[in-house]
DNA sequence: TGTACATCAGTGAACGCGCGTTCACTGATGTAC
DNA sequence: TGTACATCAGTGAACGCGCGTTCACTGATGTAC
């Protein structure tokens, strides 16, 4: 049963979006192409029509995590970012969070081409400051180090213990000081 | 071919130490049985003489890796840690290096059990200031966090690439100031 | 516009392969006398 | 101390299973006339 051009082309970009969902919640390692075609509502022979293979689809489901990162976060406030970002419900809500926190350990261990994508969307992040400023390029970096540094610390304590709320709570309030300061 | 019992405890410690370094360079689900058994000198079906399950041994070698750092670190000065934990030579060995950094990520997708190795090593690194001073403790726990993250995102980066080295050179003056600060 | 045919997204069985795990076997170690 | 036997760490073939990938097939879509 053949789909519109138009369907097919949804259906593949649906693929990808839970890939990048499961991709940060399980890892690379944790999700089978059957998985996945089950979890987006299709059968597993259909993936090799829309990809060439499963480490093809690792790289973009990457760019697209990356992509809905950056939408998701555009309009914030910083201190309210902070805020979210150290919640406990984007500890515990991996699939819809972000990207550098959830896989940036996976893809230290991907092929080049992935860990260009990482780059890519780890500079997009840098690249909110002033073009040129170093001094401020340096502080969102070291920022963005704390935050995520806090997260992954968080997740690999046992879930909602006290040690991994206490990470939150502390790296948060850390953070929000560094931003009233600067 | 009986070994003797000294020799057989011997090699089991070998296989956890070969275990924690190899899981640190690939990641649990990146290292078989059967590679860990070859890389420590062995065939593959002794494993069982010695664990119950691979994910028996992910929690022992999760702990053998955390008492490997606390060793290598007891006594080292501050700064000279800092320098040495950022630097490229750290980030290019993992298997040697931070458990934090390397496998906080693969262990949130692991059993309690295994969190709970981490939770502890992690809390080990807190204690090292003094006991009540909860201001020391937390900005403790906030320049671990700005280390690993640090580290973790350097790695996700395309090998040895300026992204990769800017992050290490910029987080690394960062903790070093605050360290001076403090 | 209507009809005949080619296309190709999606299906589901099947492929080889490497995984974690099991097991019969070996032979030096450790023990009983 | 010397001898006979039990133990059990390590070997390597074999197991079932799930993986990534392939392929013959289906049938609605898109196209040619």
């Amino acid at each position: 049963m053949k789909v519109s051009k138009a369907q097919a082309q949804a259906n593949r970009a649906h693929i990808v979006d839970t890939a990048s969902a499961l991709f940060r919640e399980r890892g690379y390692d944790g999700v089978s192409v059957a998985d996945l075609m089950g979890a987006a509502g299709f059968t597993h022979g259909g993936f090799y029509k829309h990809f060439g293979s499963k480490a093809d689809l690792v790289a973009e489901a990457a760019a697209c995590g990356f992509a809905q990162m950056e939408e998701r976060t555009a309009h914030a406030e910083r201190g309210a970012l902070i805020r979210q970002y150290l919640s406990r419900e984007h500890r515990d809500a991996p699939g819809e969070g972000c990207m550098m926190a959830a896989l940036s350990a996976d893809a230290s261990r991907q092929p080049q081409q992935v860990k260009a994508v990482f780059a890519a969307g780890i500079e997009r992040q840098l690249a909110k400051v002033e073009a040129g400023d170093s001094d401020a390029r340096a502080q969102r970096m070291d920022a963005i180090a704390q935050l995520v540094g806090a997260l992954v610390l968080s997740r690999a304590c046992p879930d909602d213990s006290p040690l991994a709320n206490e990470i939150l709570e502390v790296c948060c309030a850390a953070a929000l000081k560094r931003l009233a300061e600067q």
